[in-house]
DNA sequence: CCCTTAGACGGAGAGCGTCTCCGCTTCTTC
DNA sequence: GAAGAAGCGGAGACGCTCTCCGTCTAAGGG
């Protein structure tokens, strides 16, 4: 019964160094060219058959969660140090805000496919969502206890506009103090005056 | 060198029918499926053929244009009734933001073409965002003069929010209070405490 | 060392979209 | 009614996602 881990030593060898390979080859085209990169030009770029990369992967949105997952460990360090190092709750989630921010936007186009998930349970994607949600909730109690967030703001709503704040972003380039703009309209919006 | 509509009447008749009629059809599938519906569908339920459909509307962006003109007549009208009937110039600006949500939310999905417009000088749907913008900035000096509105918040960002909001909306449906949540948020970041 | 076999591999191709090209048809004008 | 300008329509090129199945190979026992 405790053969979990001979199982996995019985799996192919190559079969693990393919998925690895695949997911470096994925990482520098949806960087290159942003999450909606064709997926037949990953397979192409690493050398295999989109057979090959749709049985390790079966869509676009399960690549996606595998290679967010490993950004996913940082985004939790990140939230580590900030638990640790910041004793004002208030700024504490202004700076948690502000890396998951950064989290998503580590592909252009990335909080649509991140959007989506949202609405759908069943998806890979939206399993860290929540998780983010919940850690999101974790520093707004805090805030909204020491007075320093507005008590009908929701943990949710504050995901979602990081989300929305990211994907303006995206479009909006030209114009770089939108940004800027737009999460101090934000702040504005989540903080007690 | 008067013959501009000279030059109009001596076009076809039968073009401007075919023009209206797949504006009509477009109306449809854009309502029922979204943004994003086939423009083959289009063409198909409209009785043509594909190069019909593209030769007066050489895009989609510029079909949704076409489409979204007519209901920026409206939004121009509703901009009037708000200035005659709202005397605060704070609560005109939000009602003129709310304006704006409904307008962009004709159909499923139209906030994604709407910011990519935005990064694109030279589409059709640039320079209505442009004009809507303008309008925004009116209301929003307004307010802003009367001390309703943050002296450093600029009418792009409005807009901008106002789009994001919007595009939340369209994945949150599971959670409707989010468009509630979201639109409060938003009215907090730009009034005045 | 070879044999067996579970399971991975790869690529042909189905299905769906967008958009173009060009021969045919229709409207307009004289 | 003829001529010509202009619109029409659909075949098809091209790109993308994803599947199916014949082929190949790694892993482990004899």
């Amino acid at each position: 019964m405790v053969d979990a881990g001979v199982s996995l030593s019985r799996s192919r060898v190559d079969k693990q160094r393919n998925r690895t390979h695949i997911l470096e080859v994925a990482e520098q085209v949806f960087t290159a060219q942003g999450v909606a990169g064709s997926m037949d030009a990953i397979a192409k770029l690493a050398g295999i058959g989109p057979g090959t990369l749709y049985r390790h992967f079966p869509n676009r949105e399960a690549l996606l969660a595998a290679l967010l997952q490993a950004r996913g460990d940082d985004l939790k360090s990140r939230r580590d140090d900030i638990r640790r190092a910041v004793s004002d709750s208030t700024e504490a989630l202004a700076q948690w805000l502000d890396a998951l921010g950064q989290w998503a936007t580590a592909f252009d186009g990335l909080p649509e496919p991140l959007r989506m998930a949202l609405t759908e349970e069943t998806s890979p994607l939206a399993l860290t969502c929540q998780g983010y949600i919940t850690m999101t909730e974790e520093f707004l109690r805090a805030a909204q206890r020491d007075g320093g967030a507005r008590p009908q703001v929701r943990a949710r709503d504050l995901f979602l506009g990081v989300l929305a704040t990211t994907w303006v972003r995206d479009a909006a380039m030209a114009d770089e103090s939108s940004e800027h703009g737009l999460s101090t309209v934000l702040r504005c919006g989540w903080a007690t005056p």
